[in-house]
DNA sequence: GCTAACGTCCGCCAAT
DNA sequence: AGATTGGCGGACGTTA
């Protein structure tokens, strides 16, 4: 079992443990081979949210324990980060640990040297003063989270989700993460910048006033759609729907067109030993050379890369009978 | 990697 | 008065 452990500190947001809680927490899919031990790790005494006492077997020293440790906001946490909670993240990331960081998370992380020369991103109000204090590291304010490898950094509070299932794509593969999105009725994956860096959030309910033609358009990836064909599914026009498109999901359609079609290449690749030609066609790809063109600018991969690694992750040739709730969105 | 055709995006602005 | 719409045009992106 994975060990992920939640580092509680006085003061720490509810809404902050959620997110770990329910994706860690969550119990293991039909589709995935192992699973995440979740351990709540507090400081002695911790009140969460001035309200719910922390009870747990186990205190930050436990963090040492762990194969990755999530580092929720904690009071006052932009400010002072708790020097016990730092000591324990030194130690954790020295043992090998993969730490995360959600919101000002972000700071403990930095007091810990963890993020120094890398790229980082916390929750936009205090993206300044985070480059401000810490100036070897490369804040960017505009993303969701950041990933590097094994320090991961997230923006504020829901974006916390994205970056937890964003993690158990990288372990499980995106159709367990999919999946667990379904289970928690959150957006399935989102993303929208370069590579593995989130742009902007799309909001997590489907009442929008595009959701239905969003969801059309996902039915009929396989075939030729324009941003003309998605403004007649509307009733708008071009410019209304791309206006709209924009402010809704904060990319333009044609861009999340492409992101979907790359992420349902990604689940074909795992699931399936289709060519990546076929792949393509059946994501909606004129060609597999427009296919590896978007699938390198998204994932940072080629198609054959990630489904070489994909394999790797998941070794055991084990035959795996039942592959129920992997289905795609 | 280049190119030619075509599609997309977005500021501007008048119409609703 | 203020918000929403959608046509236009040109820079930019995508495709084969």
């Amino acid at each position: 079992m994975h060990v992920v452990a939640l580092a509680v500190t006085d003061g720490t947001p509810l809404f902050e443990l959620a997110a770990p809680t329910a994706v860690f927490g969550a119990p293991m899919p039909t589709s995935a081979r192992d699973w995440y031990d979740l351990r709540l790790c507090a400081s002695p005494g911790a009140i969460v949210d001035g309200a719910f006492r922390a009870e747990t077997p186990y205190d930050l020293d436990a963090l040492v324990a762990a194969d990755t440790v999530v580092v929720p906001a904690c009071h006052d946490g932009a400010l002072h980060p708790p020097g016990e909670l730092v000591e324990a993240l030194r130690a954790a990331h020295a043992a090998g640990a993969r730490v995360a960081s959600i919101c000002t998370g972000a700071f403990a992380l930095a007091a810990a040297g963890l993020l120094d020369g890398r790229r980082a991103t916390t929750h936009w109000m205090h993206a300044p003063r985070l480059a401000d204090r810490h100036p070897r590291i490369a804040v960017d304010p505009r993303v969701l989270y950041v990933d590097e490898g094994d320090v991961l950094t997230s923006a504020g509070k829901a974006a916390g989700v994205d970056l937890c299932l964003h993690i158990v794509a990288r372990d499980h593969g995106t159709a367990v993460a999919n999946a667990i999105a379904r289970r928690l009725v959150v957006a399935p994956h989102r993303d929208g910048g370069q590579a593995q860096f989130i742009e902007t959030p799309i909001p997590a309910n489907g009442d929008h006033r595009l959701a239905q033609t969003m969801a059309w358009a996902l039915e009929r990836l396989d075939q030729p759609l324009t941003v003309n064909d998605l403004a007649d599914h509307a009733h708008l026009s071009t410019r209304s729907l791309t206006r709209h498109f924009t402010a809704i999901s904060g990319t333009t359609p044609l861009q999340w067109l492409l992101h979907q079609r790359v992420h349902r290449a990604q689940e074909l690749l795992e699931h399936t030993d289709e060519s990546v030609e076929t792949i393509a066609a059946r994501v909606g790809m004129g060609t597999a050379a427009t296919l590896r063109r978007h699938f390198a600018r998204v994932t940072r991969t080629s198609p054959t890369g990630f489904r070489e690694s994909f394999r790797a992750v998941n070794a055991p040739a084990v035959d795996h009978p039942i592959r129920a709730g992997a289905a795609s969105q």
